[in-house]
This record gives C-alpha cells, sequence and structure tokens, in this order.
RNA sequence: GGCCCGGUAGUUCAGCAGGUUAGAAUGUCGGCUUGUCAGGCCGAAGGUCGCGGGUUCGAAUCCCGUCCGGGCCGCCA
C-alpha cells in the first residue's frame, strides 16, 4: 500500500528501528503534548497509529519554543530524523523510535475538544453523538467502521465469487399497508402522491429470480419507521439475496457456509456446525424465538407433574413451567425479589414461585406443603439441577409463560456471569408456523410475509387446521441474535391465491397491493427463496458490540433523531409549498 | 403509547432522611520542570444543580408537569 502523499512519506504508523537515520515527513494529529522543560514530546497519530515526535531545546531554541505551542488534535507536518529512543515504549509498535524534529508546520489548529479523544474516552453518549466525527477519530470506532468495511469486502468477494450478481433496485418505491409503517417522501409532480423507502427489496429480488438472474445479492439500506432499540435504527443495512431452483436446505447450507467462512476469515473463529432447531423446541426450552445457546438453563415443561394436588394455580393452568438456577441456594432475598419483580414488570405474569435447594428444601410461597418434598425433588431432577440450585416455576397461558421464562433465564444469567464471552454459537430456527390468529382483526397473519410457502406436507392441512401449517422460513440466530431470516416463496398461483384467501384478501385488494408482483408470478416464476441479513446487527455480534450505533458510522439516537444534524427539522414554506403539503399540528 | 434509569463545573461523577460559602477527579488557564509516554509539581479560574410550577421560613434535595438522553414492553409482515 503506498501511503506517501505530497504532505508525507510515512505514515505515523509504519516507522521501525530498521528506519533509524532515514529523514521522514510525517502528518496527523497532536493526540497528547508533553511539555517538559527543555522538551516537548508529541504523540502524533493517523489512523495507522502513533509516532513520537521530539523538540529539544538543546538541538532548536526557536523550534522548540513554537512546539510548546502545539495542542491538543492540532494537525501538523513534521519533518525529522528517525531516531532510536533513549527510553522505548513497548507499548506500541512504534515505540522503539521518535522523529527528531527538524522543522514543523501547523497546518490545522483544533478547539479544545468537548471530550478526550482516547481508547476510552470521558464522554457521554449523546455528547459523542453530538460530535460523532469527534468520536469517530477514537481508535475503538476506528476498529469498528474498518471491521464493517472488511465485512462489506468480505461478503462481496464470497457472493460474486459463487455466483451471485449484485443488482440494484429502487429507494422510491411504493407504500404499502403490511409490515412496518413507510417512511414516505411527498412527490412534487403529483401532487397528494407519496413514494414510500423500502422496508427491504422483497419485492424486487422475487422479480430478479423470474427475470432469470438466478442468483442474487445486495448490501442494501432498509428504512423502517418503527420505534428504536439497542439493535434497530430506522435505516439500516441488509445483506439481501435470493436464488432460484432452490429449496430450505439449499439457502440454509449456502449462508451457513457464508457465515462460517466470515467469522474464520475476520476473526480467525470456527463456528460450530450450525444446529437446525424446530421454533416450538426453541419455545419450549428456551422460551424465545432466538435462542442464545452459549449456555445451558432449559425451561422444562412440569405441567403433568404438579397437576391434581389441589392446587388451583397449577390445575387452571394451561401450562406450569420451571426454570433451574445453578447455586440458586445461595442467592439472596433482594435478589430473588429483585427478579420478581423485574418479571412482573416486564411480563405481566400471574404467579411467581421459587424453590431453593440447601439443606433443605425452601420456598416462597405454599409449593412445598401443596406438593410435597418428594414431588418437588423430582421437579428439580426434571430440569436437571439439585442441592444447592434452586427452581423458578410460573403458570398460565403456555406462550406467555414460556417467554417470561425465557426472558428471565436471560435477565438471571446476565446477572450471574452464566454467560460465556468471546464465544459464539450459530443455529437456524425453522418450521415456524406459517399463520398465526389476529384476535382483534379476525383473520389469519403471515408470520414472515404473504409469499412465504408452506411447507408440502402441511399444505393438506390449510384448510382444515392453517395455525397448525408449518412454513418454509428459517432464521439465523447468533447468539441469542436474531441475524438473518429467509424463506423459499411460493411460486404457484394457485397457492398464492390460496394463502390471499385465508388472509382475508380479495383478489380485488390484493391486486392494488401487489399487483404488478401477481402480474409477474404468470410469467414463469421459478421455485426460489432467499435470505437477509441484518448487516449491522452481524458487524456487531462479531465485535462484541452491544448496540449497532457502535458499528453505524452516523446513527439517529433513541429518539430517531441525528443529533449531529439535528434532524429531522421543518423545511420552509417554499418547500412544503412546490410539494402541495399542508402542516397539520398535532 | 406504557414502564424503568439518568440529567449538578468543559467532561465524568459525588452530594439528595430540606439548613453555613454545592464538592472530587479530569480538562482548561498561568508558572516551574530535559526523557516523557494517562508526564510531574505549584497556583487560578470555572455552576441558571435540564426547564417550569408547587410545598416550605428555607429546595440541587420533597411533589406535579415538561424537555432531553439511555434500557425495556408495545410496535418491528
Amino acid at each position: 500500500m503506498n501511503t506517501q502523499t505530497a504532505y508525507r512519506t510515512h505514515t505515523c504508523g509504519e516507522l521501525r528501528l530498521k528506519d533509524a537515520g532515514k529523514h521522514v515527513k510525517l502528518v496527523g494529529w497532536a493526540r497528547r503534548v508533553r511539555v517538559l522543560g527543555g522538551v516537548v514530546f508529541v504523540d502524533l497519530w493517523d489512523r495507522y497509529g502513533i509516532t513520537q515526535v521530539v523538540f529539544n531545546q538543546q538541538w532548536d531554541k526557536d523550534l522548540y519554543e513554537q512546539a510548546r505551542e502545539i495542542d491538543r488534535e492540532f494537525v501538523i507536518q513534521v519533518e525529522g530524523e528517525v531516531r532510536e529512543r533513549e527510553n522505548k515504549n513497548p507499548n506500541i509498535p512504534t515505540g522503539d523510535i521518535e522523529i527528531k524534529a527538524a522543522s514543523f508546520k501547523i497546518l490545522s489548529k483544533s478547539k479544545v475538544p468537548p471530550f478526550i479523544i482516547e481508547e476510552h474516552t470521558d464522554g457521554g453518549e449523546d455528547l459523542r453523538a453530538k460530535y460523532r466525527y469527534l468520536d469517530l477519530r477514537r481508535p475503538p470506532m476506528q476498529r469498528n467502521l474498518i471491521f464493517r468495511h472488511r465485512l462489506l469486502q468480505f461478503t462481496r468477494n464470497w457472493l460474486s465469487e459463487k455466483g451471485f450478481l449484485e443488482l440494484e433496485t429502487p429507494f422510491l418505491i411504493k407504500s404499502t399497508p403490511e409490515g412496518a409503517r413507510d417512511f414516505v417522501v411527498p412527490s412534487r409532480l403529483y401532487p397528494g402522491h407519496f413514494f414510500a423507502l423500502p422496508q427491504s427489496p422483497q419485492l424486487f429480488k422475487q422479480l430478479f429470480m423470474i427475470s432469470g438472474f438466478d442468483k442474487y445479492f445486495q448490501i442494501v439500506r432498509c428504512f423502517r419507521d418503527e420505534d428504536l432499540r439497542a439493535d434497530r435504527q430506522p435505516e439500516f443495512t441488509q445483506i439481501d439475496c435470493e436464488m432460484s431452483f432452490v429449496d430450505q436446505q439449499d439457502v440454509m447450507n449456502t449462508f451457513e457456509q457464508f457465515v462460517a467462512d466470515a467469522f474464520k476469515s475476520l476473526l480467525d473463529y470456527e463456528l460450530e456446525p450450525f444446529e437446525r432447531m424446530p421454533y416450538e423446541e426453541a419455545m419450549n426450552k428456551y422460551g424465545t424465538d432466538k435462542p442464545d445457546t452459549r449456555f445451558g438453563i432449559l425451561i422444562t415443561d412440569i405441567t403433568k407433574d404438579v397437576k391434581g394436588f389441589g392446587f388451583k394455580v397449577f390445575d387452571t393452568s394451561e401450562y406450569v413451567g420451571a426454570l433451574p438456577v445453578p447455586d440458586g441456594s445461595s442467592i439472596t432475598r433482594k435478589m430473588w425479589d429483585h427478579w420478581e419483580e423485574y418479571i412482573k414488570r416486564v411480563a405481566d405474569v400471574p404467579g411467581f414461585f421459587y424453590v431453593t435447594w440447601k439443606d433443605e428444601l425452601k420456598a416462597k410461597g405454599p409449593i412445598i406443603k401443596i406438593l410435597g418434598e418428594e414431588t418437588v425433588k423430582e421437579l428439580f431432577n426434571k430440569s436437571k439441577v439439585g442441592p444447592g440450585d434452586a427452581l423458578i416455576i410460573m403458570a398460565g397461558p403456555w406462550e406467555k409463560i414460556v417467554s417470561a421464562l425465557g426472558t428471565l433465564r436471560l435477565h438471571i444469567a446476565k446477572e450471574l456471569n452464566l454467560i460465556p464471552k468471546d464465544r459464539f454459537k450459530a443455529l437456524f430456527v425453522v418450521d415456524f408456523p406459517l399463520l398465526s390468529w389476529n384476535e382483534e382483526e379476525n383473520h389469519w397473519e403471515p408470520n414472515h410475509h404473504p409469499f412465504t410457502a408452506p411447507k408440502e406436507s402441511d399444505i393438506p392441512i390449510l384448510d382444515t387446521n392453517p395455525g397448525k401449517v408449518k412454513a418454509k422460513a428459517y432464521d439465523l440466530v447468533i447468539n441469542g441474535v436474531e441475524i438473518a431470516g429467509g424463506s423459499i416463496r411460493i411460486h404457484n398461483q394457485s397457492l398464492q391465491q390460496k394463502i390471499f384467501d385465508l388472509l382475508g384478501l380479495s383478489k380485488e385488494e390484493a391486486y392494488q397491493k401487489f399487483g404488478f408482483f401477481l402480474e409477474a408470478l404468470q410469467y414463469g416464476t421459478p421455485p426460489h427463496g432467499g435470505i437477509a441479513f441484518g448487516f449491522d446487527r452481524l458487524t456487531a455480534i462479531m465485535l462484541g458490540e452491544e448496540t449497532i450505533r457502535s458499528v453505524i458510522a452516523f446513527p439517529k439516537n433513541k429518539s430517531g433523531r441525528d443529533p449531529m444534524l439535528d434532524a429531522p427539522a421543518p423545511i420552509s414554506e417554499e418547500q412544503l409549498k412546490e410539494l402541495h403539503i399542508k402542516i397539520i399540528e398535532p
């Protein structure tokens, strides 16, 4: 790599002892200036590293006096000789040498930065967001964005080599009422009409398959106007893929290889083969459709074991589940109260019981009295725990209880430090139900999207028992984070019509919404399917970052604002007029 | 839309069972210091305690409202 320019002969990261004696020119930011009487040290930083520059009164009195004026984050250019240090710094790669400055120039001064621009900053999140460009000057942020670049390049190369074509799709498209709320762009040429920004290029990539491109990918920005989370931004990046003439296994195998290769190539980490876990198993054992399988502690169904003891809560509940807590007998009462308070706050569960087993069984509530010690010990046994441990028991509707236990499982594991760091566990969750029943609107809804194919074996029960139909859909989960999701699509028109019927979409409505697409389906649609990765999430998880904001150069904050730009913002009367828009104050 | 946490010096925080002049660290500014690398030492400046209202003789501290930031639930086909 050639880094030599009109301003420099070397970067701040490349000089070593072997370069001693060379006359060099460096540019960079003065990261730290140490003024001692008679000698000035400047740590000169650029994205390649840090090189120490020295000014000495004895060498050049004037130059030394001028150097005292250098301040933090000034951009300076230094000319001088590389020499071996008197006191070496083993902590940095260039620590054996320094630049004996012969001359220097301040190219650009800096105001005092609002926070320390170092590995560990003292700045809070909102301040760093406002001065994002300064935060990005910090080594951790530089590393993150450089890693993101490498993952992008890796993805492009890997997919291209496998025959995928990078094809682009439009950003100004049509709003559809399904799914997430659309971001919308007013049309100047068509008063009262709006474009929408894509939530994903879903239908376009299917059209590419109909066009015969066979393998498509795109690293593409998607837009969803929903509330934010640590792992959710209103605009985010997908690795969007689609393949023709494939079934589930083909897609999963291809992208298992992709992810494994990415981890190997970028992190030198060997992922274990990805488990394929049915949705039902994920829910029953982990209480979620995105299980974190890095640690044990599995939910156990004890419904049958606790019925018939005359305890109303158990006898009348659809489901009773148990969650083991290893070493739970030494947990303080305060901690238990905290967990109970936590789960009641986030999950709205009716009953929360726990039993600890130290020398003897102890319970909060009447559990032992009702079930008897023997039965309780059997429950421990069934949950694969015993003396020294504890058991949490909750009763109620299956889905509610199982998710509450799953939420607690994660919460407790975090607080007890049971989750191994520096470990990655990837799996595919499969066999999702195709549809779920919408109580309020009284019709079936697609769990994934309305073009997802059902499993062939379940097609016969589409009419009789739609809730039991499984989809050819799959989610890739790493460390409990949903990283990718996809499905095999319907390529058969009558099947597609049947699904629309189930969803309560009339022919007219369906045509109004996806007319172009339904039309396209009639011109020779190949069997096809695909997957889309949350690229920001993948990057974040590979880097061990808690939020995707850390891997996005200029993210929105929690309230969906850009605190640096101060956007969104009002526009002028003229702009509004041109767009034929009148503001209705809320 | 709901719940939780936070907002005090440039910055990160302490102070908050109401009571003297609101503190620390760090940064900033000034001085001294020739081998530092989170340089050291001495000194100084620096505050609308987010904002508005209320309770009180008295509010950073208690109450209500509001704004801002973060986490979660809802939402995210």
